[in-house]
DNA sequence: CTTTAATATTGACACCGTAAACATTAAAGT
DNA sequence: ACTTTAATGTTTACGGTGTCAATATTAAAG
């Protein structure tokens, strides 16, 4: 005969799916919050089971974050990559790779931030991530590389080009994203340049433009 | 006669210059550390006072990087206003703002990103801050604007190349405070780029040349 | 010299990450 | 089927955090 089972009226003894839950529950938590929003406790909490269970399945609060990195980078690779295979015109593709990125963390931006935000140095522990990190950069550098090879290209060193435009839409991203400053931009300085939306568009644009004639 | 005088083995009992104290303290520790570390009860054991004396100082923590925030701005803004009154090339004002925006960031990286990775909404509460922000912004602008009046400069929308050109000195900032993506280069990707300095420098300057033919 | 406002103190509360010791149960081995 | 073992969850505890309320000390103003 059981003692008492089942704390914190489940069902069952074990979760059963305590690690999704959790990795969901934080992904909805950065929806709509900032990094300093997430605590493991009040994911616990939100799970209905105890505050330290959640170390059961993440070693420290980082190995938490470090899925989430892994999730959101896989997510917009993804989205990237989809670009990659049915754009065939380079200037034009660039163009939605870059509004594409900035697309993402304009949806995503909690998780956007903790992307790039946070970072985990420690390389073997984290090479997974990593490795899928790689991936949305290469596309940008490949296309950037297809730019530069089209007739009218100026001439300009590829490797600049590619940081130069991961620079950008990078920039671009994290500026879109603070309150702030499109308050800022509001009241006085870029009257002309509409949402946030065609800014994106309008500057990405700016740079496949740059890199030809 | 004092009952037992001076806490913590101070000589007064009031600690005299408090607020100062703790916000270089704040900034000493940016230095070396993220936002993470900074804690007003650490700023306070440093400065051998009560974990709540600094609430004498700063309605609370938000207030004390509002300062923070504010004292980045100004020096940023100072540099950059600096170098509005000494070059008058345009193109090579832009450059050299650009790298002074970047080196900005290597510098101080923590300061740089309590500066904008933090975000405070309340424009009434901290409108010293955003008037300051401001000033750099304005520079930029400027500075962009007189490229584009340059006989040899090519048609952009000028709010778009005022953006491009903040979108992109930022996002270098940010990217390369990145250490891990600093790590992520060396092994594979921009080889021919160098250091830091250098890929600040040649970037910048591929922006520039994109605003001229 | 007294009143008052500024500054600092203690103590408390509710959070947080996380470590150690223990409980329950699902899965693996016999 | 029965036992062992590994996975998963619980309780308790420690030190850290921001911040509030009540109190004490002292510099400045009257």
């Amino acid at each position: 005969m059981n003692k008492w089972c089942c704390p914190r009226g489940r069902k069952t003894y074990h979760h059963g799916n305590l690690r999704e839950t959790l990795i969901e529950s934080a992904l909805e938590i950065l929806k709509e919050g900032t990094l300093a929003d997430l605590s493991l406790r009040a994911l616990a909490r939100k799970a209905g089971v105890s505050q330290t269970a959640p170390y059961r399945h993440f070693e420290d609060k980082e190995a938490l974050i470090a899925v989430l990195k892994e999730e959101g980078m896989r997510k917009l690779s993804a989205g990237m990559q989809e670009l990659m295979e049915t754009e065939p015109d380079p200037l034009e593709r660039l163009h939605k790779l870059g509004t594409k990125y900035v697309e993402f963390a304009e949806i995503f931006p909690a998780h956007f931030k903790v992307m790039f935000e946070y970072d985990l140095c420690d390389y073997e522990k984290y090479s997974a991530l990593h490795k899928v990190s790689d991936n949305s950069f290469q596309y940008l550098q490949e296309t950037v590389d297809e730019c530069l090879a089209l007739p009218d290209a100026r001439k300009i060193d590829p490797s600049v080009a590619q940081f130069g435009a991961w620079s950008m839409v990078h920039g671009l991203s994290v500026l879109l994203m603070n309150q702030s400053l499109i308050e800022h931009m509001k009241k006085g300085h870029f009257e002309g340049l509409g949402d946030r939306n065609n800014i994106a568009d309008q500057v990405t644009r700016f740079f496949c433009n740059s890199l030809v004639k």
